[in-house]
DNA sequence: CGGCCGATCCACT
DNA sequence: GTGGATCGGCCGA
């Protein structure tokens, strides 16, 4: 079942990180279909979070694309070479987003192996935003790509969220703070990020 | 228009 | 644990 609008067009865009949680992420570029269970997730909350590229509602060319409806991908190139894949949430005007920060590989892991230029077997295969990306095709000319129009819409989104049976789950979901945004400073300090050990 | 640097990853030590 | 790869976005002039 892929998720529909109104999943991502509520208020709370931490609420929203967590329950991605355990969801699958699919696409269906070069003719071939990759899925793989999101496994970690981070919350990013607008004009008030000094983490976000939208804090005091900077709106550029590039982060435009987080002020839209929520339920499209916001897409981005870190370091000059990763593409990185964030979900904007809330209604239009409101910039936010959440990053996906590791995924378990379902379907398609030959093709993922083949982008990624490495076997499957390998420790930390698809964790870290821009490897997970690259499995699974995302490019950050992307940017934009709606993530709930189907087959009864003119043109057929290429990636989007789907839920499925429910899944193992070692544990419990862990809370900590978000990677590489020290400077954001008090904002750096909060439980924005959210972790899924899966049984294996 | 120049220059700095980033929500990273990997190879190598 | 560290540094190199590699480049668009953004800011300030």
């Amino acid at each position: 079942m892929r998720l529909p609008r109104s999943f991502y067009l509520r208020d709370d865009v931490v609420v929203i990180a967590r329950e991605l949680l355990g969801k699958y992420i699919v696409t269906t570029f070069d003719d071939r279909l990759t899925s793989a269970i999101i496994t970690e997730t981070e919350a990013y909350a607008g004009v008030f979070d000094r983490a976000s590229h939208a804090f005091g509602g900077k709106c550029t060319p590039r982060t435009e694309v987080m002020f839209r409806q929520g339920g499209i991908a916001y897409i981005y190139l870190c370091y000059g070479m990763h593409s990185l894949f964030n979900i904007v949430t809330n209604k239009e005007g409101i910039p936010h987003a959440v990053l996906i920060r590791a995924i378990e590989p379902v379907d398609g892991i030959d093709v993922m192996e083949k982008r990624l230029g490495r076997n499957s077997s390998v420790k930390n295969f698809t964790n870290g935003p821009g490897k997970l990306a690259k499995a699974l095709g995302i490019h950050y000319r992307q940017s934009g790509t709606d993530l709930c129009s189907d087959s009864a819409d003119r043109k057929e989104s290429n990636t989007w969220i789907e839920e499925r049976e429910s899944i193992p789950i070692n544990g419990q979901i862990r809370v900590t703070t978000r990677i590489g945004v020290q400077y954001a400073a008090e904002d750096a300090l909060l439980p924005y990020r959210f972790l899924l050990d899966l049984i294996r």
